[in-house]
DNA sequence: CCGTGAGATGACAACGTTGTCAACGAGGTT
DNA sequence: AACCTCGTTGACAACGTTGTCATCTCACGG
């Protein structure tokens, strides 16, 4: 900016008006600037601009997985929201350990952003709040934050849930199976009581051998599907508390040719071409993302009202898969 | 910094030198000020120490799509290698818009990320040179730059099209179509042209009436699959040039029920539960967006050799679409 | 006892930008 | 003619960090 000034023959100062864009300069000299700017190459400088104005133009979003479908989609909306405010984003993956998300969130911090979105993947994030103290808003996704009060953009857990167990009720079932994911992650713990209370809801008990709750893995799912269909009285259908978990109960099903109603929580790309077609609970993780962006920008520019807790509801699409009848 | 240095009762630069860990500071101190610190809640501000330093520690991905899962892929391998760089990665998409790439790729710029990594969405990328002069290291991934030598990462897109032609060709196909993306777009060009050279390899004549090359859309694609199939002597075998033509073409022909010999480019997820399933020309978007990365550290770190291209092979995983015979 | 060297510590400038404030000149009013 | 206003321009400091260099202390050898 220094050799523009120079070329330019005018003070850094008005380089700065020009580059800013500010209306109060001399046409003359705007042009001998711009000229000067282009044929330099110039570019500002946007840690100098930062440190000085001590906002960065820039948001963290924390993800469990930047290549998970559910996450990628949502980031883009995020980096959607962002672009019509300027900001540019960065991503990170946390893997679901607790350590790498502050390490992440913490070298956003550092980093200066103007705020963080976050898919917690710990359970406490009071190392957070030095930095909220700081006036860095904080909105958490898909899950709420632990140890803190902060806004959050959730699913409708426990209705999508309960939807899907019930248009399995729908079609006859009794014997319905969950196979959910690790008990101290909230959805899932969300879903299973959606599962409960539809059936609880339909005068029919909660059993406890019909209930799986584990990480989703292949292995594990294979033997969760063992331990429904391999009884007396065998489960007639299931409802899967993640996409992984789907999957991977398909992938079995076909193996064994089996015939299980499945309605599986999470949209599945292709699940319409498959044979049934796969029934599912969706989300809509564009529009989490927006609303987190949204809200975040909010803070952003300055609301300080009280944190608030957006719900964003699920879709039943029948396609086949649940509304096999029970036998 | 200042009001750790004030509460610790040691100098500015002291303070530095515990941060970053430097070794020559006397024990007592160096807890002194670490206490002063985890009392203050201080954070080091990165804009500061990158204007300082002239590096930020980070880099800029430009993708087309964030949320698409080739490149969610990809961007998650490059975040892998960041982070053993101790870098953070700002990741945008283009959405096939050159403007928006050059917006993006400049803002990057601006940011004074240390190195690029690009999807080309623009045919010329000129625009780049200042900033490759100023010693921004760049390298383009998936489609070659136009009007620059760069580094580039790319698939064996030629190889792989003709080895999924020549796959059909074994199973008895003589009538082969293509369906493929706009030909103004590099890998759809390449894609084209393995195709034709497995057709000539095998004697049989390059026909104009069974290739197609569109940008994707289930409309384009319908009217792509009269074509071949509606004549008078229809294809018996399709080979798809991307992944979201096949998802339409699947759709097409579920809703038509035709029985269509079918290879796809590139992988989709849950190919292998279809039926048939699809077989593939699987792409590696892990093993790119890792290549990539690491060839631009090693630029980074300061590697001025001549400009490399690396190709990454394709694998054809047949698991049924693609082995139907010719009637 | 002094000289020497190594290690610890701090003062200060500099990175590139922008906010503040003062100076300047042109045009209009009294 | 003196005064005021407004718009344009520039000098300068400051943002928070780190590299450079100087200073200081202490141990050791001569």
């Amino acid at each position: 900016m220094k050799d523009v000034a120079a070329s330019a023959g005018v003070s850094l100062k008005t380089v700065s008006r020009v580059v800013n864009g500010e209306s109060n300069v001399n046409d003359d000299l705007r042009s001998a600037v711009l000229e000067s700017i282009a044929q330099l190459g110039f570019r500002r400088n946007a840690s100098a601009r930062d440190l000085r104005q001590g906002r960065s133009g820039t948001v963290g979003l924390l993800l469990e997985d930047v290549a998970d479908p559910f996450y990628s989609i949502l980031s883009r909306a995020v980096e959607e929201v962002a672009r019509e405010h300027g900001t540019m984003v960065f991503a990170g993956s946390s893997a679901e350990d607790p350590d790498r998300e502050r390490e992440l969130a913490l070298a956003f911090c550092e980093r200066r952003v103007d705020g963080l979105i976050i898919v917690p993947a710990g359970t406490s994030h009071s190392y957070l709040l030095p930095e909220i103290r700081a006036g860095i808003p904080v909105v958490f996704v898909d899950r709420p934050p632990g140890d803190i009060e902060a806004d959050m953009i959730l699913t409708d857990n426990l209705g999508g849930s309960r939807r899907g167990v019930e248009h399995l009720l729908a079609h006859g079932h009794r014997r319905i199976g969950f196979i959910g994911d690790a008990p101290e992650i909230y959805t899932a713990g969300e879903r299973l009581r959606g599962y409960r209370e539809a059936l609880e809801s339909a005068g029919i008990g909660f059993s406890d051998d019909l209930v799986t709750q584990t990480p989703p893995s292949p292995a594990s799912t294979a033997a969760a599907l063992d331990r429904l269909l391999d009884g007396p009285s065998p489960a007639t259908a299931l409802l899967c508390g993640n996409s992984r978990t789907t999957v991977s109960v398909l992938r079995e099903l076909a193996r064994r040719s089996t015939r299980l109603a499945l309605v599986g929580f999470d949209d599945v790309e292709l699940g319409d071409l498959l044979q049934p077609g796969l029934t599912v609970v969706a989300q809509d993780p564009g529009a989490m993302g927006a609303a987190a962006a949204r809200l975040l920008f909010q803070r952003i520019a300055g609301d300080t009202g009280p944190t608030q807790t957006v719900t964003i509801g699920t879709r039943l699409i029948p396609r086949g898969s649940g509304e096999l009848t029970a036998p």
